[in-house]
DNA sequence: GCCAAGTGCAAGTAAGCGCTTACATCTGTA
DNA sequence: TACAGATGTAAGCGCTTACTTGCACTTGGC
């Protein structure tokens, strides 16, 4: 900023970001340790040892790459769902495909770190704590909101609840597209779980 | 059976057995690709030639592996789980607590599984074909019942109902499992899931 | 014109990998 | 006793990995 040696730098931070992009990409499809820096490095159009001169070792790398993931994740975040009007129903079923989009979308890259989690708890803990909370955060909120105006029977923990919900679509998504499913589509899933979990949430009918 | 040099044959299962127990257990902790031959054959406490005299490579070994865990869970195969009486919800509770804790036991295979599984297209298929469609089967026929019995309301699809709930038990032990969550606990995860789960497919009330 | 900084290129390191070879040891069978 | 077959031991091969070193090139700022 002040500085003003604003073209080198410029320069150097956008190989930077030729290397998170390939790295991304790279983990995603083969995983963090099948994930070679000469890969990686090929992929961004970059030489081997320029990545070292970034990152200094392949663990710096990954971990400039879960700070990016996560960065990326708060900023997009489902945003757009903040705001819960009227009936239950199709507010979790904007809130469903939207979740459900996203995941499919990086589908790779979960798997990796499904896969990964144990081995690198810290850095798993991490991007899930920091990209998947808020979005659980404000979904729990919604809820609370929904119970608050009469569309949510009692007796329910709406954490649990929304965990399970979001579970339900996790789970779903890792086996349909592992593609041994060929009974329905996602779309058919997706709206199948907004059915069952609207109704199993539903306050009890008057009798 | 008939050539009798038994002790022997026993003796060359038995250090194959001790083989293929240490590479499952190795796979689940390091993953397919970072376990590797040596540390596995010292795990079974074998020499690490035996284990390519007896699999030719490592390809070989996964391959013997797959085909155990799916031999395993095709035998124990939540095999009580055969008759559904009475109201839905204690048999829900009933399979769940099983299959959770089913999962939970294999949590580090599964883990190893979800990762790889596009990796290992074939392999991950066949375990997923081989050793959980037939639970799958079951499950969805004892729901088939309980809907012919009126426990449950129309208009539901029961196969997508039924993986909505399995995915529902597993995306939450992948989440619990991971250490991040510490708002409540597994039982009560699993409680929530059924809870939901039942009174989602449960028939409308009169009016 | 000079300097500093970022990059490319060629080469090389030590370690680890899957896998092989050759040979010695044991053990039950004949 | 002699033999066969499963195992152990030691050594090594060829390859890949993460990572390093040294040197040349470009480029923007002074």
């Amino acid at each position: 900023m002040q500085d003003s040696p604003t073209q080198k730098k410029s320069e150097q931070t956008a190989t930077r970001e030729k290397l998170l992009d390939a790295a991304i990409k790279t983990f995603a499809r083969d995983g963090l340790y099948r994930a070679t820096t000469r890969v990686i490095a090929a992929e961004a159009g970059v030489n081997e040892v320029t990545l070292f001169r970034h990152f200094q070792n392949k663990e710096g790398l990954i971990n400039a790459v879960m700070s990016r993931v996560v960065e990326f994740h708060a900023n997009e975040g489902l945003a757009d769902d903040a705001l819960w009007k009227g009936e239950l129903k199709p507010n979790l079923l904007r809130f469903a495909k939207a979740l459900y989009a996203s995941m499919e979308r990086d589908e790779a890259f979960i798997r990796t770190m499904v896969g990964e989690a144990k081995r690198h708890p810290d850095h798993s803990q991490k991007v899930i704590m920091d990209a998947v909370k808020p979005t659980r955060a404000r979904f729990v909120a919604n809820l609370e909101a929904a119970r608050k105006a009469g569309h949510i029977r009692k007796g329910v923990d709406l954490i649990v609840a929304a965990d399970a919900f979001t579970g339900m679509l996790f789970g779903g998504m890792l086996k349909n597209t592992t593609g041994c499913v060929d009974e329905y589509t996602a779309t058919q899933y997706v709206a199948t779980c907004v059915d069952i979990f609207a109704a199993g949430l539903a306050p009890a009918a008057r009798p």
